[in-house]
DNA sequence: AACACACTTGCTTGTTGACAACAAGTATTT
DNA sequence: AAATACTTGTTGTCAACAAGCAAGTGTGTT
């Protein structure tokens, strides 16, 4: 059911995708989703932390223990990699994540916690790298979390409107080191 | 009738707005956007080149003849003045385009094309800023264009979510210097 | 063990109200 | 009288909900 959601949002789009076509291409009759979820609202909500939650568990394993710098990277890699494994599943993310951007939508809230933990992740990683050395003790650690996580996002919405146009090794590489050159004490002599 | 649809996309969303209601709000009947506009689509087309067109004419004002590294950093400052001016524009606008994010959105061409041009400006001025020496020779310009402009908008996207937690000026200052940092000849000693 | 009964679960079909889209008007101006 | 600006009537689509049904799952009775 939630895979035949996902299918017809790629499909038609969270607009043209009707509950009875989630409930009929899944094989039931047109009831079934709203029965089962309550509302189309419900749906994307499941449909949404579905995908989610594959999303940290691979993040969680590349990461691991890692902090500052290392960590940071690690998680665009890990990024980077689950698009180019599961372009669907951040296709489908994000566009229901774009949605939430709506005032009222019932998508937001979802949305709104997830850009936060990951923003709420990235700045304790650099809080942890200036502790430790690594990273410069002047910048700040909840501005350039927010820099990184809106770059990631930025990127992604570029990538959705145009996929071909979209180099995302090329700005994968350039984007990592740009956060080593600004981010890290310079050790170039 | 623009101005309507305005306040009420704000209120309740794209979703949440009725054609009736935006008529009706400006003082017309229930049928006069669907009869001016043609459709729903239409009429938000509408309004996003309207708002679109005014940025532009800001954009031009600041950019004026500038290139390379002045250039972005000049149109990155007239992006947040505009955001503090006219807050309710961009949070309108970008509703619209991240709307545009999902498969067969008739606001999708709109985003796309919109997004293109930003970053064929970008791209332009990188370009201008490598001909002329003050930009690295070793920077893609369409590499950078793309990270300058997904920045942006990541940001604003963010913003939108969760207007509170983003400190738009101080983003804005260390945004600005790792461009230097990273695009321009290093004249540090 | 065999049966009957209440009760739940999983799903379908019927219905309602909201809304976009369109068609057919009615003023009002030129 | 003809175009312009707007309104009202209507239709089809869809989300949401309600009511139903069929196939289990106990639970107690003999």
């Amino acid at each position: 059911m939630l895979a035949a959601a996902q299918t017809l949002i790629l499909e038609r789009g969270i607009e043209g995708t009707t509950l009875a076509a989630i409930g009929e291409r899944a094989g039931y009759s047109r009831g079934l989703a709203t029965y089962r979820y309550g509302s189309k609202a419900g749906l994307f909500q499941e449909v949404s932390s579905n995908i989610h939650r594959r999303w940290v568990t691979y993040l969680e394993k590349a990461v691991d223990g890692q902090t500052g710098i290392e960590a940071l990277c690690s998680a665009a890699d890990a990024y980077y990699r689950f698009v180019s494994d599961s372009p669907e599943d951040i296709r489908v993310l994000h566009i229901l994540y774009y949605a939430g951007a709506e005032p009222s939508s019932e998508l937001r809230g979802l949305a709104k916690t997830a850009f936060q933990r990951q923003i709420a992740d990235a700045e304790r990683w650099i809080q942890e790298g200036i502790d430790n050395g690594s990273i410069l003790d002047n910048v700040s650690p909840l501005a350039e979390a927010t820099q990184y996580v809106a770059h990631i996002a930025g990127v992604t919405y570029i990538w959705l409107l145009n996929p071909v146009a979209v180099r995302f090794d090329d700005i994968q590489t350039s984007f990592k080191q740009s956060l080593r050159d600004r981010l890290t004490v310079d050790d170039a002599a």
